[in-house]
DNA sequence: ATGTCC
């Protein structure tokens, strides 16, 4: 990216000021090599956010932002319904909800190591991945507006999981205002037989070791300590949201003239917060949050089932489930005002301080968990929101490495099969239907992900708490 | 990300 149009506040606070159309300022939170490393395209979709009515205070743009479809991945932007505000689909992505939920194992990796290839196995067996895959739940119409409506909070009662996983999921297992009658029946039926399933692309299920620990008192509290094992689980809402995502754009875009809004790109469709189509929207997006919070819950007692096969007093327990493309109702203090806005989540984790009263009672001294997947190869983190960022960035941080390269590029340079071989030489065992797969999520393909997250904690948007590294990757 | 183009 070409810096020379920013104004640099700091060493990780960069300004693009308002021009042309733009309604309000442009901020990215980086160090100049990262920013080195971003598509000049970040900067022109970022100025084009800002430029959408109603927008609230900033656009804004993490660590790891990239290129993505009208909206930066790894961006974030608030609206407000009385000032005009809007919803766009391209602000919240196509797998509306995806996100990560991390569980203590209660083992230490050298109870893992001499069963690694007998977990690796099980955990494949038990977990469908993969484009298309399908589970053995096949829900029928009243159960999939069941579940549409109760996400996580559903998937318990079937069943499913403990109560007690609720409490560590964001939204308690449940988003409000869901509308299944919102959601097409084409959607529905994409959906009907992938509840439990991982899906593709950069989606996994790892089983990490703690490997370094940086906020030792946050951590305790968190119940980590080095040479711990967790299970972390990274997918979202399947073909549903999708679904949802596709003809939500398609209509926007057709019906944006007639709210009388005027795109700077056809990519960022969207429909004002106060019509039809924004609150069908809504309805449509939240209920697939409620069904990406649902597939993580089910996966969750796969892996439990699968863990208890090899490790019979195995009890696998939440840390926390957190989405990282969403767009939620939330109240912030705009120039000390509290204002109800419309957040934007896209590629971007929300990352609330302590003392927020959206968090349970265990965790609200402490601040929320901020679930930061890495590559299969490196390592991941986990971080915990610090406090007054959502004078930052709304209560929003980084939600991973980003991409260095494109999938094409990554299946020219490397080979699945050989991407296994390396890592098994490092200890880390690859599960995967797909070596195309496998190739184009090569560890190299992505930037390095403590360069991102020391950013997000210079920036003061979240906090280093741990580094957990993998023994075990099941890809989709 | 995605029954990787209805």
């Amino acid at each position: 990216m070409d810096t020379s149009r920013l104004h640099k506040m700091d060493d990780f606070r960069w300004v693009r000021e308002p021009k042309g159309a733009m309604r309000v300022p442009g901020i990215l939170y980086a160090d100049g090599h990262l920013l080195g490393e971003m598509d000049d395209k970040v900067l022109e979709q970022l100025a084009n956010v800002a430029a959408l009515p109603g927008i609230v205070q900033a656009a804004y743009a993490m660590p790891d932002a990239h290129w993505g479809y009208g909206f930066p991945i790894g961006g974030v932007a608030a609206f407000d319904a009385d000032a005009g505000g809007v919803v766009s689909a391209g602000g919240v992505g196509f797998d509306i909800s995806c996100g990560v939920r991390t569980l203590h194992t209660g083992l230490a990796e050298e109870d893992i190591r001499p069963h690694q290839e007998a977990l690796a196995n099980m955990l494949l067996h038990r977990i469908p991945a993969g484009v298309g895959s399908r589970g053995k739940i096949h829900l029928a119409p009243a159960q999939m507006d069941a579940m549409l409506s109760g996400g996580a909070r559903w998937a318990v009662e079937e069943g499913y999981g403990d109560p007690a996983d609720l409490e560590r999921t964001e939204e308690y297992g449940c988003m409000a205002g869901a509308d299944p009658a919102e959601v097409s029946e084409r959607a529905k039926e994409r959906q009907k037989d992938e509840m439990g399933t991982l899906g593709s692309g950069n989606h996994y299920l790892e089983v990490q070791k703690v490997a370094a620990v940086y906020d030792p008192e946050t951590a305790v509290a968190f119940g980590l300590h080095e040479g711990d094992v967790v299970l972390t689980i990274h997918c979202g809402s399947r073909g549903l949201g999708h679904q949802i995502g596709t003809e939500a754009l398609k209509s926007m875009a057709r019906e944006a003239p007639v709210h009388g809004i005027e795109l700077p790109d056809r990519e960022l469709a969207c429909a004002p917060l106060r019509s039809t189509a924004g609150q069908s929207y809504l309805a449509a997006m939240r209920s697939a949050i409620n069904c990406a919070l649902a597939n993580r819950q089910i996966i969750t007692h796969f892996a439990r089932q699968a863990f208890r096969e090899l490790f019979s007093d195995s009890a696998l327990t939440l840390l926390y489930d957190v989405s990282h493309n969403t767009c939620k109702e939330e109240m912030h203090q705009v120039d000390g005002e509290s204002r109800r806005l419309f957040v934007h989540r896209k590629g971007a984790t929300r990352a609330f301080g302590p003392g927020s009263p959206n968090l349970p009672a265990s965790l609200r001294p402490v601040g929320q968990p901020v679930l930061i997947g890495g590559t299969m190869g490196t390592a991941s983190y986990i971080l915990v929101g610090e406090e007054g960022n959502e004078n930052r960035s709304f209560g929003s941080s980084c939600h991973g490495a980003g991409r260095r390269m494109s999938r094409n590029q990554a299946k020219k340079q490397w080979r699945g099969d050989q991407v296994v071989r390396e890592l098994a030489g490092r200890g880390i065992l690859i599960r995967s239907p797909s070596m195309r797969g496998v190739a184009e999520e090569a560890p190299g393909a992505y930037k390095a992900v403590e360069e991102v997250v020391e950013a997000a904690e210079a920036a003061g948007l979240s906090r280093r708490v741990a580094r957990v590294e993998p023994l075990v990757t099941i890809k989709g």
